[in-house]
DNA sequence: CATTCTATCTATAAAAT
DNA sequence: TATTTTATAGATAGAAT
């Protein structure tokens, strides 16, 4: 408070929090704005309350790709010393390689959506090549299978359709699959696609109408380094 | 400034500036604190700056992952009325289950790293499903091309390795993988292994010394729903 | 450089509209 | 309830150490 002193504890009071929250905010906004500025730094911040029905973001969604595309920057692993243990090494290189990817497609998901579909774009394009990868990986399997004589020891259940990562539980229910019309393209098949297909397949899947497809923003890769460096000035 | 009024520019003095950046870090994450606990808002904000090695984060990589996490309670697509447009229904829908996996697996991967290495037991558990999922599907194309006359239209050159989610240009480089010795796991083939061999070994490339890797945080599932929200306040 | 001090600027709680 | 006003708490630039 500025008439009372602040007593640093949550506001019963529905109106007045409300109140406290709409200056907070932009009073945060605004100091965030100004360090940005004073000292070319990167940052940014998220913020979701009840009153918003959005996460309001600062500087912006592309702020925030941004900021973390930085980061990518500082790890690039030590690999300086590599006394003897190169297993390990490699072990952690892949580890590494595994959390940038993730890091990359998931930012550009978020952040490319709403604001610059072209991020989306990018990250499809990585998406259709691990397609490619696999549908070569299963058709170099096939081929060697149809070699040899016929050992299938293996049965599945599942039908073959592979919405490039979508685990089960998140995966939209049977039900509306199967309620679609039939001319709709999730209906189809991505193995079955050729290549091409499955590209457009996959960009009409991501955006009904992309413009300025190949805008992107920040380097590529990515990689996301927190440490155990969680800032002892927290308050709590 | 507070002796003199700041004049918003960049500080060209360098320890004036890093003063200047230390002193209003403090005050900023001081400030997010109190917004946090007076309104009992999830907020959280990343920074980086040349004088830190690590970005400073606040509250915490944990409660960057909450925030994150709970937003996915927020959009849960306005599925109400569907006139009859079905199709275009449909493919939201999917297009946003593939936003969420994507930002569930990727904020999984960021924010366990380092401080609750059973986030990414979680992210390890969902990927490990995808993977039954495509051996599945691989299976039973394999038995259905072993049903018919051999036709083998396609043929591959890559090898079969599948390493999760590495888009080419992310992962390690040939070279490094062809100099490593025989016995390290990551030159097993994914797609050779069974389902438990193969969780344990992902399991291995993630984390050396995993503990408690039961530990998780927030609920299942997440969504990030940024629209078109760029807070006006931004000061440029 | 890092800390502490303090004069002054800035943010904002409460009141007024 | 939102906006504007105003008195005061809080943040901080520059100086001192």
């Amino acid at each position: 408070m500025t008439r009372k002193k602040v007593k640093l504890a949550y506001i019963t009071d529905d109106s007045a929090r409300k109140a406290t929250y709409k200056k907070r905010t932009k009073g945060l906004m605004k100091k965030l704005s100004e360090l940005s500025t004073l000292c070319d730094i990167d940052a940014c911040s998220i913020m979701y309350s009840p009153y918003e029905s959005q996460p309001e973001v600062w500087p912006s969604l592309m702020g925030v790709q941004q900021v973390l595309s930085k980061l990518e920057t500082i790890p690039e692993m030590e690999k300086s010393k590599n006394t003897t243990k190169a297993a390990e090494q490699l072990k952690k290189h892949c580890k590494e390689n595994w959390e940038k990817e993730m890091t990359h497609v998931m930012f550009n998901t978020i952040c490319g959506k709403g604001v610059v579909h072209g991020l989306n774009f990018e990250a499809l394009s990585e998406i259709n090549l691990l397609l490619d990868k696999k549908m070569n990986d299963i058709d170099k399997r096939i081929d060697e299978l149809s070699k040899t004589p016929l050992n299938p020891q293996r049965v599945s259940s599942s039908s073959s359709s592979s919405l490039v990562a979508l685990p089960p539980m998140m995966m939209v229910t049977p039900e509306v699959m199967l309620k679609t019309g039939t001319e709709d393209i999730v209906q189809a098949d991505v193995n079955e696609m050729d290549p091409m297909q499955r590209h457009q397949w996959i960009m009409e899947l991501m955006s009904n109408n992309n413009n300025n497809p190949q805008t992107h923003v920040g380097g590529d890769g990515m990689t996301f380094q927190f440490g155990e460096n969680i800032n002892p000035n927290n308050g709590l």
